[in-house]
DNA sequence: TTGAAAGCGTTACCAT
DNA sequence: ATGGTAACGCTTTCAA
């Protein structure tokens, strides 16, 4: 027989496309290409990964015949044979467990029904968003991780961190905030700006006459809560000049003090009629209206979803609250984290989810959720 | 050297488990059981997946073991052995391409990242949702597929194809709406009733007081319309019983319908002062109450995006638009018929996924999708 | 520069 | 009922 034009299997390639309309998708294995030129697979091999040891020849060749055939990789051959296992640190806060465990659950999914990849998590945790940060992270770097998944909080502090890590080749990811202006190989957060737009928006539906309203807030210096800040501030003035907004009310996070500045600024006559809590810790605000009486007569939007939030909507006296799709943001942040380390995405991946509006009729889509925050949450929340 | 007890490479343990804190997670594979129980890994996978030639003692005793030392099997090896491969149809109308396109092209992404699996997919199209899918269907049946994913319309036109296809052993998945009570194997959509209930909520925080409101819908037959206007009446009469609900209008898909419609109630003096537009041909609404001029006075929820609206809603003349998230569906609806097919997922899979509400203040995170149809959305659509 | 062959972890088949 | 082993498509190492 002829060096080229070989008997190449011809009952086999029944196997690929079960034919008609649709085209390409013919899919050629390797050993077809290496056959139809009469070359090793080795060879083949060599060509299309682009390695040292194949004449300039060859390999145009066989690129050329792995164009023609339609060369698809096996992945799952590809898989088994490098046999890769990364390891990924996350370092996530502990509270608020209703954001962060389901966040936790998400990449742990992802990392899950990831096939074909050995991927070592760890986690690690620290008390609070301002707290213990910086000792969760030294406690990390004392081993080598592929990649960490972290919330950058204050800016200055972390910019050092991510700087270095990223030196030392470890692919840093955020989640839940950016950190803009670093190494950093991307980010997934729920869109900080538009959120405190919605917000805007929705408090204006229900306030058609002059009015105040205020902003409370947990820590203006993660870059996420100044831009919600920056969101319904902006919306306020081009959408509705009727309303008035007043000066915005930092708790950082703590209880006793979100609840002190509500029932000062809300025990007044004049108190504002309408009220959005841009952190999750909405909590001691809403208490704080509810024992002055205000519940159901002020407009309320709030943030994330949690247990005690679920019969305040339910009731009409929450108006809406914008959820964040924790777990969303976890899967999300998981797989663009992964898709980097292997097949090194170059783009920034800047991914910035829309928040979902909870309001009391759609309500019961998400109420699973808060009930029982560690499960595995259906798509139906992504 | 003896055929046991081979001299078995005893350093490579080390790459499991970087070790810490985290539990589980150890991964030990078939010969790894096999080995710790002096058993061939012929009866290890016997026993694994409960086919016939162990003894219940040593099936056991496997189990056990497996579980012990925490078995995950190693997919890319399963996926390359077992190179099983499969056809899946999909059959979905033409019209209305905004919607259908980006279905398609969820359908699609899914199939394409999905890996280790051979799957060949086949595209069936019908001129629109009543016209044609009788024709598109018996031509799709004459070839065998693994799975069909599917628009299912009037109930009773399709029960019998789908009773039919999965007697011959079709896996049917539902994307759009849904076909209780038939031998299909799950659905994906966005959650009917509660798009209504949306719809009646956000027309309702606009009119305060007493008003009529009115519902334009495609084909009432489809379940999906029908639970859109069950839900909105619904909600309507529980939250908002000030507003009134006027006898519901049915345009079947036809553009001139819905105009005359649309002119003739709304041309009154003492026409509804809210709209709710229940099925993506909201444009013939639209038009007619532009050329009324009450656009902007009466409050409209529409159904879906496509470019013509976004003016509108930025002009604020459209109150929102409920986003029924079609790349989504269409690839959870792959992902699950997937699962279903590999590992059998007993449970009826029915998903309904939670409409977007797409307002002015978040449109900009939606209107790419509306601007360009066919290009790979983002994961922030999801 | 190239070819040949050993494995990766499973499954499936043929012995025993 | 069980053990042994070939093969899946690829990467990699060792020879030629």
């Amino acid at each position: 027989m002829r060096p080229h034009e070989t008997i190449k299997p011809q009952k086999r390639k029944i196997r690929r496309g079960i034919g008609g309309m649709d085209l390409g998708a013919k899919s050629a294995g390797i050993k077809d290409i290496a056959k139809a030129l009469n070359v090793s697979i080795g060879t083949v091999d060599r060509a299309i990964h682009d390695r040292t040891g194949v004449s300039e020849r060859t390999k145009s060749k066989v690129l050329k015949m792995a164009e023609q055939l339609g060369y698809k990789p096996n992945l799952a051959a590809q898989a088994l044979k490098l046999n890769r296992q990364l390891s990924i640190a996350v370092v996530l806060p502990k509270h608020i467990s209703h954001f962060f465990d389901p966040l936790r659950a998400g990449i742990r999914d992802a990392a899950a029904d990831n096939m074909g990849m050995q991927v070592s998590l760890e986690f690690f945790e620290y008390p609070r968003l301002g707290v213990g940060d910086v000792k969760a992270f030294s406690g990390m770097m004392e081993r080598h991780f592929d990649g960490v998944i972290f919330l950058p909080g204050d800016a200055r502090k972390f910019d050092s961190v991510i700087r270095k890590l990223s030196k030392a080749g470890t692919a840093m990811m955020c989640v839940g905030s950016d950190a803009p202006n670093t190494d950093r190989v991307g980010s997934v957060s729920a869109h900080a700006s538009i959120s405190g737009a919605i917000a805007a928006e929705l408090i204006a539906h229900k306030l058609p006459q002059k009015a105040n309203v205020v902003v409370f807030s947990g820590e203006l210096s993660t870059l996420d809560h100044a831009e919600k800040l920056r969101g319904f501030a902006a919306t306020l003035a081009v959408q509705s000049p009727h309303l008035t907004l007043l000066p915005a009310l930092e708790s950082h996070e703590r209880p006793k003090e979100a609840y002190r500045q509500a029932m000062s600024l809300m025990e007044k006559g004049n108190h504002p009629q309408g009220v959005y809590v841009s952190t999750a810790n909405s909590l001691p605000v809403l208490q704080a209206l509810e024992e002055l009486g205000l519940l159901g007569k002020v407009q309320i939007v709030t943030t994330d979803l949690f247990q005690d939030l679920v019969p305040l909507i339910e009731s009409g006296k929450v108006l809406a609250t914008l959820y964040q799709r924790p777990y969303t943001q976890g899967k999300v942040a998981f797989e663009n984290l992964l898709a980097y380390l292997l097949k090194g995405s170059r783009q920034e991946m800047v991914v910035r989810l829309a928040p979902h509006i909870i309001l009391r009729s759609n309500l019961s889509l998400f109420s699973s959720r808060a009930t029982r925050p560690d499960e595995d949450p259906d798509e139906d929340l992504s």
